[in-house]
Formats: structure tokens, sequence, C-alpha cells
DNA sequence: CGCCAGGCCTGCACGC
DNA sequence: TGCGTGCAGGCCTGGC
């Protein structure tokens, strides 16, 4: 499910149902996850107290009074918040169960997830330090991006989803900001030139605004128990349109490969 | 049946 | 020897 709008959106509806609520609970039915669900929530979470809810790039943290639990939705997972007696779906792998009789529920098919737990300072947790800066504060811009592309060889897509130079950006927002900044994917990092750079930060940051935006419109199917996120209602402007008219300028959209993934462009208004 | 999918870590081979 | 770089593989299920 999850580019940085979809956990995003996740927060902002788990948030308010979280914070306060002491936990009196937990259910780890599949511990199988991209790393173990560590056992020992078993017996360290319960009479515990939700202080808050973070994100840091696609990563979810509820921070408790000792330590702070990590969620991450890998490619297919979703959390939602339920009632106590809500039946159990397949792949429903993780409960926090709360103590006014609601539940965060974890759903994850393809099991890419995580959930994790750290105590201190959870910036130091080995795969939250190395992180580079959140696209949508003011430690991004043209200018890091600049820096960042310098003498770099690599396709500049490959760059913006490189978690190392700014974070949450994934395969479809990072093709749909290289379309609306005019900006082929498969150019060399290093070629941008700093208008270039500036105008793909601000198309980045633009275009996970307004998916978190109508992200909002569907916050409420994140606290029942059914619903799907946005996403798949969205038009995009090249993503998954391969061999369709470009709706800007009615060329077909192309298809390339680009580290492994499908990278949409049109030939025309992209250079 | 094979191929594809929104993530991301690890390991290997290569060229400079 | 070290780096940056580009791949492939792995973890999984489900849909076409």
């Amino acid at each position: 499910m999850p580019e940085l709008p979809e956990v995003e959106t996740t927060l902002r509806g788990l948030a308010p149902a979280l914070s306060g609520r002491t936990v009196c609970g937990v259910n780890i039915r599949q511990p199988k996850l991209r790393w173990p669900v560590p056992a020992e929530l078993l017996k360290l979470l319960p009479g515990q107290r939700v202080r808050g809810l973070k994100r840091r790039a696609k990563y979810l943290l509820v921070e408790f009074d000792h330590g702070t639990l990590i969620l991450h939705l890998g490619m297919s997972g979703n959390l939602r918040i339920v009632a106590a007696d809500t039946p159990l779906k397949k792949h429903d792998h993780f409960d926090l169960v709360l103590d006014n009789g609601s539940v965060m529920r974890l759903h994850d098919p393809r099991r890419f997830g995580a959930v994790l737990w750290h105590d201190g300072d959870v910036a130091m947790h080995p795969l939250l330090a190395a992180l580079g800066p959140e696209p949508l504060s003011d430690d991004f811009d043209g200018g890091t991006l600049y820096r960042a592309t310098r003498n770099k060889s690599s396709a500049i897509k490959l760059v913006i989803m490189d978690q190392r130079v700014v974070v949450g950006v994934g395969n479809i927002y990072a093709n749909e900001a290289l379309f609306r900044a005019g900006t082929r994917p498969q150019l060399p990092a290093g070629k941008l030139s700093r208008p270039r750079c500036e105008r793909l930060a601000a198309e980045i940051r633009n275009t996970l605004t307004e998916a978190i935006a109508k992200g909002g419109s569907t916050l409420r199917d994140y606290v029942s128990s059914d619903g799907s996120p946005g996403y798949f209602q969205q038009d995009y402007w090249v993503y998954g349109r391969a061999g369709e008219a470009c709706r800007r300028c009615g060329k077909p959209v192309q298809l390339l490969r680009l580290g492994q993934r499908a990278s949409f462009y049109c030939p025309h208004c992209q250079r």
C-alpha cells in the first residue's frame, strides 16, 4: 500500500485513536514479517501508555514511555482501528489491544512489513539512522537535490528513490514527480542543472502534498473495518499508463526498466 | 503456468 | 584497496 502519502494518511487516521491510550494486550499471530516480530512485545507493551505517534520516512513510530514501536507497511500492509470483537481476516498478523475496547490491527498479505521495538533514541535505530531529509520539511529543497546529484551517473529516478537522498518517494510518485518536472527518468542525475533540481524538488513536494490531501478524503477508511486507500482511484499522469496517450500531449507513454522497477514517461513532455 | 505488483535489505561483480 | 554503481536475489501473497 504505502508510499509516504499513504503512511501519512494512516498516521493521521490512527493518531486520535491511539494517543493517550494504554495498551492492555498484544497479539502476534504471524511473527514472520520482514524481520521477526519480537516476542518481548507481549511482556513489554501491556500497561504502557501511548505518548504519541510520528512518522519518519515510511516508518510509523508509536512512542511509549520506555521505547518506540516501529511499524512499516511494506508493499501490502495496512493498519486499522477496529472493535475488539471484529472477526479476523486472513493475514491479520498483529494487534495492539487498547484500554477502550479498540484494537490497532496490522493486515499484510505479502509480509514485507515490519513490527520492531527500539528503546532509546529511535533516530539511532539502524533502519532510521542513514535516512535522508523529509521531502515536506525545510531540510529538502532544490539545493539539497542539486548537491546530492553532483557527479552522479545514476538515473535521476533512482536517485530520488534513494532514501539517503530524500525519503518517502516510491515508484508511483517518482514517476509522477518526474513527469510534472518535465524530466526523463533515465537522465543521469549529475546532468540536471540547478534550476531543474529546483523544479524537480518542488514537484516532489507538490505531488506528495496533493496525494496526502486526496488521502485525507478517505481518512475514515483507516478507522473503520473496510475501505481501501484512495490510491487506486487516482488518475496518474504516467504511472501504469504504458502505451496510452499522454494526458498533456497525446503521444504514447513509454515504459522502461530502471533498477528493476517499471518506469513511465512521455518522450515529448519529458527531456 | 508465468509474470507482475506500492519496499527495501543484502551481496556480488564490475570499472575506475 | 577502496569507492560508486548496477544488478540479482530474497522475503511473500494474490491477481491477471
